[in-house]
RNA sequence: GGAGAGAUGGCCGAGUAGGCUGAAGGCGCUCGCCUGCUAAGCGAGUAGAUGGGUGAAUGCCUGUCUCGAGGGUUCAAAUCCCUCUCUCUCCGCCA
């Protein structure tokens, strides 16, 4: 969320952010709470310097033997309108607390105007589109014929948007996760977390899920429990209300996990193949840094998610998001796209972005720069590195042969017990 | 799920016959002194949130709130009562 003082401080500013953004938000209305509350907060706190003043004043007097009816009955009188003012003024801030939960981030400065994601401008283009010899297929096909996805079960046992990855299919799957974390805490300076798929409402609250986007998610019911849409709600929250160590930063996380998303209001969108499912694989990439580090951070961060694609060979481009297409949470968001031969098109892999200290006041994470400074928030960054789901489907269309198999990215070929391609394979029949 | 114990400042840890304890003491940290170097020692300082005032500004002055969370009793609660959450120990159950 943003500090309640800018807003208070720099109203045309924040009005013009919003704008921006095509947010319609009523800034008026919470200018005007903020207005009231400060009006209310200052009555009530001279009634409570009254009282704590005649409080001390009725000690003395008591210890000395003194008669101290008169005022104890003042008292009496005073503590009942400072009980019913309190009431007025919690009213008041919890309408102030809850609008500001969704007033969404600033963009930064170099974040291009845009209504909606044509106007996003893209910053790179990586690998040249493999050229085939024949129409290439979509995954969902290839998956199919070589029986490693299936879709027609996952229906059966769960519901639309649900699939399974069988015998090299799941296999590649498992490749993939394991590449991507290997190359990030290898190769990035990445620390693993391995997280709970399970968090809580305050949890949701901090990284900006909560309270404004409740119908895109899973709630356990009878139970403060949510399925994690995204690793990042985890491995953000897990250094929340905590005061770090400036030496410490910026502090870099690599998490995979499981990815919960009820895609309400996805309706008949991308209802084949892997692309949009209620459950996916994310490694996620979460940074802890300086205020002064993060845009830079952010560069870095979106490097280390190409850098998966080029290792895998995998063609694509590189995305700055408009203001009109920002994330709620977001200040500044770079996507990435990778090539889909069998569906002709880029398709987003991964979104980078820098939080500044947005989530961190949501969440309360904060450092001090020298022991003796004041505690100041930290900015959040996160990126997927990548949605494995999605980059399973880019290898199975980009490297598809002629005759339907499949070719292993060399650099997945240790991941897969040295399998070069992937062939149909039967079903594997035991015999005593 | 059953029984018990606990939750205090960056950390550890005092504080229950209600008032002068926003909080002893220690550790850590910062500054200064001392020291050939290191270690040790000496002195001072060191919670957060928020309102108001003031300043060009790092700030300064002042009020309020915060001892897990919420509610209650009282003129007054870290201290008494209720509810909840979390942690630990034992038992049960389980991967």
């Amino acid at each position: 969320m943003l500090d309640l003082k800018y807003i208070r401080k720099h109203p045309e500013a924040v009005r013009a952010a919003l704008e921006k953004r095509g947010a319609g938000f009523d800034l008026d209305r919470l200018l005007d709470l903020d207005d009231e509350w400060r009006r209310k907060l200052f009555t009530v706190e001279r009634l409570k310097n009254r009282r704590n003043a005649v409080s001390e004043e009725i000690a003395r007097l008591k210890k000395a033997g003194g008669p101290a009816e008169a005022l104890i009955a003042e008292m009496r009188d005073v503590s009942q309108q400072i009980r019913e003012r309190d009431g007025e003024i919690r009213q008041v801030d919890e309408n102030l607390q809850a609008l500001l939960l969704h007033v969404p981030n600033v963009p930064h400065p170099l974040v291009p105007f845009g209504r909606a994601d044509t106007d996003n401008k893209e910053v790179r283009r990586w690998g040249g589109r493999p050229e085939f010899g024949f129409e290439p297929r979509p995954h969902w096909e290839l998956g199919e014929a070589l029986e490693i996805l299936d879709f027609t079960r996952g229906g059966k046992v769960s519901g639309a948007r649900f699939s399974f990855c069988r015998g090299a299919g799941a296999r590649l799957e498992r490749a993939l996760i394991n590449f991507m974390l290997d190359l990030h805490t290898g190769r990035h300076g990445y620390t693993e977390l391995f997280v709970p798929f399970l968090v809580n409402a305050r949890s949701m609250t901090g990284t900006g899920q909560l309270p404004k986007f409740a119908a895109d998610m899973y709630k356990v019911e009878n139970e403060d429990y949510y399925l994690v849409p995204t690793a990042e709600v985890p491995v953000t929250n897990f250094l929340r209300d905590e005061i770090l160590d400036g030496d410490t930063l910026p502090r870099k996380y690599a998490a995979y996990s499981a990815c919960f998303r009820a895609e309400a209001g996805a309706a008949g969108r991308d209802t084949r193949g892997l692309i949009r499912q209620h459950q996916f694989n994310k490694v996620e990439l979460v940074k802890f840094t300086r205020p002064e580090d993060s845009d830079d951070e952010l560069e870095k961060l979106v490097r280390d998610a190409e850098e998966v694609l080029r290792l895998l060979g995998l063609p694509y481009r590189t995305v700055l998001l408009c203001t009109g297409d920002l994330g709620f949470s977001s200040s500044r968001t770079y996507d990435l796209e990778v090539w889909m031969p069998g569906q002709g098109l880029y398709r987003e892999i991964s979104s980078c972005s820098n939080f500044t200290d947005f989530q961190a006041r949501r969440a309360n994470i904060r450092y001090r720069a020298h022991p003796r400074a004041r505690a100041d928030f930290v900015h959040t960054l996160n990126g997927s590195g990548l949605a494995v789901g999605r980059t399973l489907a880019a290898v199975l269309e980009n490297f598809q042969q002629a005759n339907g198999t499949v070719a292993v990215p060399e650099v997945l070929r240790p991941y897969m017990g040295g399998m070069e391609r992937i062939t149909r394979e039967m079903e594997r029949i035991t015999r005593e």
